[in-house]
DNA sequence: TAACTTAGTGTCATGTCAACACTTAGTCTG
DNA sequence: CAGACTAAGTGTTGACATGACACTAAGTTA
């Protein structure tokens, strides 16, 4: 509330969880360390944040640093701050997660080509600090957001198939969906719309393309079907999860 | 990520939106700040975070100062950072949010005395620094949380009425709800039961009381209906919009 | 005992979801 | 140049969930 004399200043940093699309696996960009904790060890790209300097800013700096991208989606996901998670100092990490496009993948080795790397999410080495476990908040973050948001297009260059699309669907959730059912779903939605080209790579029938309409919103799909029905008069008068304590599902009490 | 020399040291705080439901209303608790920013505006309870304290220590601790309340639902909410949110100092606030059941209300005035009262969610006064916007977060965040878990059981006293149940969604999503459809409903769920005992208030037939099977877990109901598709799912946790960039909608590029 | 008040209960139409297989349009190879 | 190969593309149906809708039951009070 009130900064006290007796206060706590702490380093506070953002961390941002970069995740792609790349060869039909979900990635994410690490950073090898220079500097003493954990050096040599993979983290998150961050920094810290600067005096006058927003959190938000704060965190697309690093994005850019690393990947050189603009004006992808970062949204900011949870702040870890348990004092065992960094050595000596107080550090308190705000972290994100953004998504980049496929597309603007090679950007990748911008800044200083030390050593920065993509990930597949599920072979990691042992990431520094609490990191493991930024990525698998921001994992679950992306998933569930998929299904409730359409957020899914974040990943998609400017023209895609509807099968790039469904793919993305697939590595984030991890299961396998019907084609039909999801060209249905997706195309129902009027989101997204033909360009008219068609793509032909492989010996096959070749593919429309598509482009989203609206590519710089994420929007909300579930309408919230919520508890059971609402108006409507009758005989005139009827009128993370995450919460404090274990893991991820029972608040200390 | 590392802390530098030339190191932006702030303070952090942790500060609680402390729902109930009360009289029929969706109300949460304020304090009058005695101390100088803001001094004399109503203010969320909140305080900072000690060295070797965790960001959910603080926020429960300021939780029981002014409630005395134990054990009751909380979770972290976002991260508000903005440098002009504070004046003079570079105060970074970690929202969180807490239920409490309206039976525990009476210790409100637990610790100091001093200037703390609940406030309808409607009118409210103008708040100290950005806590309005924490508190409008706060809400959608609820509301939403209400759709898709079990958290509205949070709110509830030991043995309570279906009715008494119906309003608390009525209350915090703001429409009315069809009393057949949402016993049905809820009843459907198999997360409460009869306790045997009867409630009889009013001039008019006694209701059935209920209490809750699993009162320390709150669990995720919408169990993903996502892109079309064949099998089950599993289910992250989380939140709801709020991309980088303006208000709530598009992320800035 | 009549009036009043909230508790409590079931059906049906509609929409949404998930399961399911074959045809089309290209390329490549023999 | 015909046949094989590959991914694109396309509808129907049953099961289930949602939401609209009105009257009876069991108390209390006048």
């Amino acid at each position: 509330m009130k900064p006290q004399d007796t206060a706590t200043a702490a380093v506070v940093t953002a961390d941002v969880v970069i995740f792609t699309i790349q060869g039909g696996e979900l990635k994410l960009l690490l950073v090898r360390r220079a500097d003493d904790p954990c050096r040599g060890q993979w983290a998150l790209p961050g920094d810290q944040v600067r005096m006058d300097e927003d959190l938000d800013q704060t965190a697309m700096r690093a994005l850019q640093v690393q990947t050189g991208v603009h004006g992808v989606y970062l949204e900011q996901l949870y702040t870890f701050g348990r004092p065992s998670r960094y050595p000596i100092a107080r550090v308190i990490a705000v972290a994100y997660y953004a998504l980049v496009p496929s597309e603007k993948l090679q950007l990748q080795a911008a800044g200083n080509a030390e050593a920065v790397d993509w990930f597949a999410l599920n072979q990691l080495s042992n990431l520094a600090f609490d990191h493991a476990e930024i990525v698998t908040t921001a994992s679950r973050r992306l998933s569930a957001k998929l299904d409730y948001s359409t957020i899914a297009f974040q990943f998609m260059p400017a023209e895609f198939t509807l099968s790039d699309l469904q793919q993305v669907y697939e590595v984030v959730r991890q299961e396998q969906l019907d084609k039909r059912n999801f060209r249905k779903w997706i195309l129902a939605q009027g989101r997204i719309e033909k360009t008219g080209r068609m793509r032909r790579n492989g010996s096959h029938r070749p593919a429309s393309l598509f482009r989203v309409k609206n590519p710089h919103s994420v929007e909300i799909i579930r309408q919230g079907r919520s508890a059971s029905a609402n108006n409507g008069v009758e005989h005139g008068q009827e009128t993370r999860m995450r919460p404090v304590g274990q893991a991820a599902a029972a608040p200390v009490r």
